[in-house]
DNA sequence: CCGTGTGAAGTGGTTCACAGCA
DNA sequence: TGCTGTGAACCACTTCACACGG
């Protein structure tokens, strides 16, 4: 009955894929100078990891480094595509179409390719039928019927967070499978929807709290700061 | 790192921190709603994680609550500020005044009290001087200057990738000592400086990512036809 | 009794260090 | 020789389970 295990080494770490997607940024950025190969060093602190974390990374999806070489980007670029399903299109609704919507709406028609926007929404009733980055916006009621006419997976919530919990039950009946939330709430959802939340307060806070550590730390040693070396350690947002 | 144990327990799992954030802000709506006191287990649920979690998490601020009975709101509220640091109040930049950083100016006064915007920034001529959210937008080029006469603390990056190293090295001449980067670049920075990042496009290939594993999942058991069905059962993975 | 608080066990992710191959 | 790929040690966070106190 382990029967858990399942179909053994599909298993790469949560953490493990939001460095992949910056490795790709980082390679595909590489790709456009012309670049032909990298090593894991290079290519690690242009990403601002060690090499040892980046190789393991990699190693997650196979071996298609060269010994004594270093990586063919293109390569590189193609199967971290490839494992993030960059290869296939999922299309996008942003609900609630004010400042922040608007910026998400016309955020380059989305990172690269791959994402493009498909469905706006919105209560406002001046804003039905105007389009903003080229979408006509629709209203909130439509979302369950819109999107699954125009089969949208990710459903991004931009909304005030008194709306959010109601706009992330209509992506759900209108068939969306992941949810990504700028709202400041938690949002109640069923297990098969993938649910992320990016929370602008909770970062401030964490820093805040960096800020207040830094002031007892003080006073309880060390008078000449200036810290350990390295590991600058950009915290990509997790949960 | 080293790591040599400083001086024992002001360690709180940077995780815990994150989530104490969210605890803060569901029990300032229950304070607001008028609630005396709270199981672990009712703010875990509302929070969205599991109670043990939540004990163990209010267990490295101190010993606050009652056995047998629960906590008191007002008093986690007070502690969890406390440790936060939000009993200073933190005055922000926000540079780069599009979509987003409108959306970041005007967002409340910023997250409840205790991050005032003190000043905003751009390049473009026309925005010099207009006001944002009641805060004029100056140039980039007084980044340090003017961060510095108002004692910022945090400053918000919500430029154009191309732009964002930029205004971080000014940012960080300008004494500030946090930052909350919004462009999809990987910023260099002296590591006395908190870099935090919010990536949209990491998210969205994250999201992605869970898509494409499902589908091979699927592939790999189920053998029974089709039927949309509900979920294979989840792995479940972050909350 | 009931819920908090916490050592101890478990899990997942990171770092180390070296074997293996171009 | 140099750099990749990876088992194994290590560390951080989570979950368990139960003692403790109102």
């Amino acid at each position: 009955m382990p029967a858990v295990d399942e179909h053994r080494a599909r298993t790469i770490p949560e953490a493990a894929v939001a460095r992949l997607a910056v490795y790709l940024r980082v390679l595909s950025s590489m790709a456009e100078q012309g670049a032909g190969t990298v090593s894991s060093e290079e290519l690690s602190t242009a990403a601002g990891v060690n090499s040892a974390k980046l190789r393991k990374d990699l190693s997650y999806i196979g071996s298609y480094g060269t010994r004594g070489v270093g990586y063919e980007v293109d390569v590189l670029v193609g199967q971290i595509e490839r494992i993030l399903g960059l290869t296939r299109k999922h299309s996008v609704a942003v609900v609630g179409i004010g400042n922040l919507g608007h910026a998400l709406a016309n955020y380059g028609g989305f990172p690269g390719r791959g994402f493009p926007v498909a469905a706006l929404f919105d209560v406002d009733e001046d804003l039905m039928g105007v389009p903003v980055g080229g979408i006509p916006v629709s209203h909130i009621d439509e979302i369950p019927l819109v999107c699954a006419e125009r089969g949208v997976s990710i459903g991004v919530i931009a909304t005030p967070p008194a709306a959010a919990q109601a706009v992330c039950d209509r992506l759900v009946s209108g068939g969306v499978e992941c949810i990504l939330n700028f709202a400041p709430v938690v949002l109640q959802a069923p297990d098969h929807v993938e649910v992320r939340k990016v929370d602008l307060a909770v970062e401030l806070q964490i820093l805040s709290f960096q800020l207040a550590r830094r002031v007892d730390d003080a006073d309880g040693a060390e008078p000449t700061g200036n810290g350990e070396v390295e590991g600058v350690d950009q915290v990509v947002i997790g949960r």
